[in-house]
DNA sequence: ACTAAATGGTAATACTTATTACCGTTTATT
DNA sequence: AATAAACGGTAATAAGTATTACCATTTAGT
């Protein structure tokens, strides 16, 4: 039998980790509904009744799982090199945390269970790709002022950047239907992209 | 209390096609693991033996409606016109076609249950994205001999072509977090993206 | 006409699970 | 020292559900 009892002064969190962490793994195991609080109870060594008094239930504990990763998808850029360059950094950074199996998982599981938690998915995407668009909006409105963009909307221009960013790849791998890209597959993957994104593919010269 | 016993002769699908048609309204609605064969059966006014003897159980009633619907997202590709008109035109009819609350939500369920249905993933992959990626890639093959695009791999166009068109607002409305949009308003999102991944936002001259 | 096949409807079976309740234990507080 | 708070562990509760079994009915095949 493990320890029990009320918890030393300076621990009253430590069974809260231990309940989030294996809930984590859990869940992104077996997703939502497939999960039964019993095999989380097991796995954390933790009483149901320290489940529902600090989260209220499994809805409570899945959201606050969420919350906790939701602005782990945060990345700087620079001002300060090439334009290209710069993208290319932040890029390559991005797409390799989004591909992270449990990435892709709990977006899966986020997807499929949407409908349940409308606002978990809202706090989702805010804490996460929104702050990175407005990040990467700011950069371009800069870059327009140095001459270097074409004048577009800049919050248009860094949803389009995203987009071509995540590439199909991203959605066969939401699906189940490829393998985590290694640093170096991200590497070529992400140049072609803000190549393709820079110059496009047409021939006749535009601007 | 309806009609039951034996169907008669030509009528011997009647009731699988009841039992597809609510099956598939009724899991769009409440999800994979939140509806229950009961209800499946009470809303087509089937017997449980019915499905089970039909579908051998809900995975399989599942199944079949996936493949009932993963052929249904073909779009043509006229080679006739000029490209960019070419693939305004494609890329509208796909758009609006993917963008349907149905197709949003059979997706959503799909990415959510991809890891209990592999296979079902796959099938509905490849009869359904990789076709219009193949044409896509096909029709780039063309546009390249005749000198219009930059020599790059075709397939791999076609899937930047796409990635670009789902744009932010697909992510959003996967998540439960934009509206539907409607024909004019795709208009405007096709031709703003087309025309960024012919010419890019760079404005020097690199081709 | 008669049997077998296929059906709709209902109920039974066996199983899982979210939630609550209880017990003994450990620690903080007074 | 005594009480209350917080814990781990187990069991009870209540509800839901996939699957199977059974019955009366209708039609095909012979």
């Amino acid at each position: 039998m493990i320890k029990c009892g009320r918890p030393a002064k300076g621990n009253e969190l430590l069974s809260r980790d231990r309940l989030l962490d294996a809930a984590l793994e859990l869940f992104l195991e077996h997703g939502y509904g497939n999960l039964s609080m019993e095999t989380i109870a097991r796995h954390a060594r933790v009483s149901m009744r320290t489940i529902y008094s600090q989260f209220g239930g499994k809805a409570g504990l899945f959201g606050a799982l969420i919350r906790r990763c939701s602005d782990q998808f945060m990345i700087d850029l620079s001002h300060e090199e090439s334009p290209e360059k710069a993208l290319n950094l932040f890029a390559q950074k991005y797409i390799y945390l989004i591909t992270r199996p449990d990435a892709v998982r709990i977006r899966a599981i986020l997807i499929g269970e949407s409908p349940r938690f409308p606002d978990l998915a809202t706090e989702f995407y805010e804490q996460g790709v929104k702050r990175n668009l407005e990040n990467l909006a700011q950069f371009f409105t800069t870059q327009q002022r140095a001459g270097h963009f074409v004048e577009l909307d800049a919050y248009f221009l860094a949803e389009q950047l995203i987009s071509t960013l995540r590439g199909e790849r991203l959605q066969q791998l939401q699906l189940g239907l490829a393998t985590t890209p290694d640093e170096q597959q991200i590497k070529i993957w992400v140049q072609q992209a803000i190549h393709l994104f820079l110059h496009g593919v047409s021939l006749k010269k535009y601007h």
